[in-house]
DNA sequence: CCGGTAGTATTATCCCGGTAGTTGACGCGG
DNA sequence: CCGCGTCAACTACCGGGATAATACTACCGG
C-alpha cells in the first residue's frame, strides 16, 4: 500500500538500529545511541512505543524485556521520503532533483564517473 | 550562512506564491491557494507572522495591508532540505541518493538520456 | 520471604506546524 | 460623524516529535 511513513530524526536513529541489528531491546537501542545523542532510556521507550502505535514497528515479550522488530525496510522509508520531497520540492519531477544534486551540491569527478555508470547500467537494463 | 530553512507543508506553498509573485499581501496568498486548499484567511495570515518570526520572510505596511515578501530563495530551501534529507537517510552521500532515485523511482528512458546529457556537460565543466 | 534492580507504563512538558475564531483598529461612504 | 467592511493582532487548540521523571511490577539473590 506505501503509505507515506514520514519519520523524525531520532525516529530514523532508531529505525537504523532496527535495521542493522534485525531486532533489540529498549536497553540495546539506548545503548547504541546513547554516544551520539546522550537520551535517557525512558527517552527510547516512549519513542518505540508511539513508533508502534504508528505501525512501524513491532514488539514481542521476552521474559520480562521487549525485542522490537522494525515492520518497514529502509528502502520503503526512503522511497516514501524522497518521494515525499521531490514532490513537495521538485513537483515530483526526480530528472529536476538530480539536476539540482549535480549543481547545487559539491560532486567531485570520481563520483560523476560512478553515477554516469549508474545510468549506463539502468540503461541496458531498460534496453532488454 | 545558509541556516538550516526546514519549512512544512503550508510554508512552501505559502513560499511558492511569493517566490513567483515577488510580493504579495496576505489576501493574494489566500486567493492563490484557495483552489487546492480551502483555508481561511486567517490561517495565512498566522502562518505568514510565524514565518516572518523565523526569518524566511519580510514584511511592510502599504496603508492599511501588508506586503510580503520572501526572504530566503528557492534555491536556498532547496539545497538546504536535500542536505537534510541526504543527511539523514544516505549519510550524506550524494550518489547513494541518485543511486537509489534511479533503483526505486520510475525513470523513463527519456528521462535517462536527460540524466546522461546532465552528467555529461558536467564532466566537461569539470575539466576545464 | 524480602528488598533491590531491571524493565515497562503512565503522565507531563515543550515546541512547532497547521488551522481558525474573535477582537480591535481604521478608513470610506453616506 | 457614524456604522460597516477590511485588515491585522491575539488567542486557542490539535497532533506529533522529542524528552524525561515518576510510578508500578516482576523477578532474582540472599
Amino acid at each position: 500500500m506505501e503509505t507515506s511513513h514520514h519519520l523524525g530524526d531520532l525516529q530514523l536513529a532508531i529505525m537504523r538500529v532496527l535495521w542493522s541489528h534485525g531486532e533489540a531491546t529498549v536497553s540495546d537501542v539506548h545503548e547504541t545511541l546513547e554516544p551520539e545523542r546522550g537520551l535517557a532510556l525512558t527517552t527510547i521507550a516512549t519513542m518505540l512505543t508511539k513508533m508502534e502505535k504508528k505501525g512501524v514497528v513491532d514488539h514481542r515479550a521476552e521474559g520480562r524485556r521487549f525485542i522490537y522488530r522494525p515492520l518497514v525496510s529502509e528502502g520503503q522509508v526512503r522511497r516514501s521520503m524522497v518521494s515525499d520531497l521531490t514532490s513537495q520540492l521538485f513537483r515530483g519531477d526526480v530528472t529536476a532533483l538530480v539536476n539540482h544534486l549535480l549543481s547545487e551540491h559539491d560532486i567531485d569527478s570520481e563520483e560523476l564517473a560512478q553515477l554516469r555508470e549508474m545510468i549506463a547500467s539502468r540503461e541496458r537494463k531498460e534496453d532488454r
